[in-house]
DNA sequence: AATACAATGCAACATTGTTGCAAAATATTG
DNA sequence: CAATATTTTGCAACAATGTTGCATTGTATT
């Protein structure tokens, strides 16, 4: 598991260091998507704010993490599959959003719908957020 | 369409008044969604930062507006079809956001396709987002 | 027109996100 | 392994966004 977090960074060649190794430590025990709210406290006050903005930035940009649009509007991040491939825009992804206890699900192996749109109108990427009631809070 | 936007405040009991009157206004006349950034600019200084907050807010409760979950998580709001009815859960939308312009598209004839989820997950709402190029910057 | 009620504006504050720069940590080279 | 080059970090300062309490003003009701 350890071997696992730093391959990935030596494999988007990013440097070694305790904040990308515990942020990305996070994500893999997380259920979840993760706000950087949530990563502020798990991580217990051991790394500056903005080193977490930098860290989510850089995770983003390497294709290791995603954001979620959330009807909540707070941004949200979750492990990508498998690093998806820089420059290529990753797979289309269907998340959940629990309206109890607000956890949110990347539900990976549902497949995203094709929508037909107007003419005119090319598509990069679908994001589909379902919201309603989780299987603990049902 | 004067007589419209005041229909629509009485239709929901409440009082009516110059800034819900003219931010109705704004929605009724935008091509896409807004943000608050939006509506704070096109109503000219006229209100408080705060007031258009809290009109928003109301606007939403009563199923007036509703929110749109953006990829870059930034707060946008749209007219309901209908007003949506209290307490029910309004149609489901597929929204459109240009990478470009930005601009933000409901579209309301297009079907939201059925997903399918996991057992024991209820769904209240489903969202799609669609990202890419829009007619004018395709 | 007088009263009851609701919305507004203001001030103060909390949260979230960004930028520049010196200090510290990591990586690279001989 | 030590010395140097490169990156990352933490701090401070700032900007933007959102929230709350309260006196004042505006709207609705009788």
């Amino acid at each position: 598991m350890h071997q696992t977090i730093i391959d990935t960074l030596k494999r988007n060649q990013l440097s070694i260091t305790d904040s990308r190794k515990k942020i990305l430590e996070l994500f893999l025990h997380a259920k979840g998507a993760l706000a950087h709210f949530d990563i502020e406290h798990q991580s217990g006050a051991e790394f500056d704010r903005v080193t977490i903005y930098r860290t989510l930035q850089t995770f983003v940009e390497k294709g290791i993490i995603h954001t979620i649009p959330t009807a909540d509007n707070s941004i949200r991040y979750a492990l990508c599959k498998d690093d998806c491939a820089n420059g290529h825009h990753h797979d289309d992804h269907v998340h959940f959003m629990c309206d109890d206890c607000g956890t949110t699900y990347c539900l990976d192996h549902v497949t995203v719908p094709q929508v037909s749109l107007p003419n005119g109108f090319t598509v990069t990427q679908t994001d589909v957020i379902i919201s309603g009631k989780c299987m603990k809070c049902a």
